[in-house]
DNA sequence: ATGACTGCAAAATATTTGCATATTC
DNA sequence: GAATATGCAAATATTTTGCAGTCAT
């Protein structure tokens, strides 16, 4: 029941209204928002929110490993619930971001002896099957 | 000799001085500069470059696929002459970025079906080694 | 009660735009 | 000479910061 508020005090994180309700949108909306898309969204429901602790908020969260940042977008950085390893595929058209499953060894280890990798970041650009279909129609 | 400007000129790009002369730089360095870097280094040289004319001239430049722009940065576009596929790797400590030949079959199609794959881009993050044996010694 | 969090507004940073001047062919 | 490119400055957009007031435990 208390998933989310949990999750944060397990990583020592106080749990307050806004930091329960920012990862729980995150959680429940796959869109990989904005900031800008989430301040719009919570405002209903939590009118006193604003953008400086959404900011402050998603970069604790960034630091405890519990969302990711994307720079997919050349404009703004886009936000999603860490829900494990995977890529992205943004479209041209409509300009969603979708998840991509994607078997790939990454084999970076090989190429470059005395690097230490942390982080493997993909992402595809091209025309989704909705806005592809559309157009052929 | 005037390969650049051949380039320019080849593309249907008219080849002004600071065009020529961004292009030149970008194809001497691939340190994968922000506009700013650019902006620096060029200004020794052509004292009435703007930093309005690098965009200008960047974005006319990408849209020729003569450069390519990087997101791999959380807080600006990095921009690196185009020399065919390659992925990049950025280390945390010195901020560096280099490129990485990695062999990746993405094999993206089989899992998006109906979506046109136009662009892949993979970046890596973590240590290089410079970085890591200095802490080590 | 106390220490941390929030919200506002201002600041900082990156990029874009409008327009007069300068440059290219 | 005609058309386009440049440079400046202002505008825009995103993110960060300082601080007074509020909230959670």
């Amino acid at each position: 029941m208390f998933k989310i508020k949990d999750l944060l005090i397990q990583n020592g994180i106080k749990p307050t209204f806004q930091r329960i309700k920012i990862l729980e949108y995150l959680q429940k909306n796959d869109t990989h928002p904005t900031v800008e898309t989430i301040y719009s969204d919570l405002y209903k429901k939590v009118p006193t929110l604003s953008k400086a602790t959404i900011y402050n908020t998603l970069d604790i969260f960034r630091k405890h490993s519990l969302v990711n940042v994307l720079t997919i977008s050349e404009t703004e950085m886009r936000y999603e619930f860490n829900h494990g390893p995977h890529h992205h595929f943004q479209c041209r058209v409509c300009g969603k971001i979708v998840d991509v499953e994607v078997e790939c060894p990454h084999s970076m280890k090989p190429v470059l002896e005395g690097y230490i990798l942390e982080e493997v970041h993909s992402y595809f650009k091209g025309v989704c099957r909705n806005c592809n279909t559309a157009q052929s129609a």
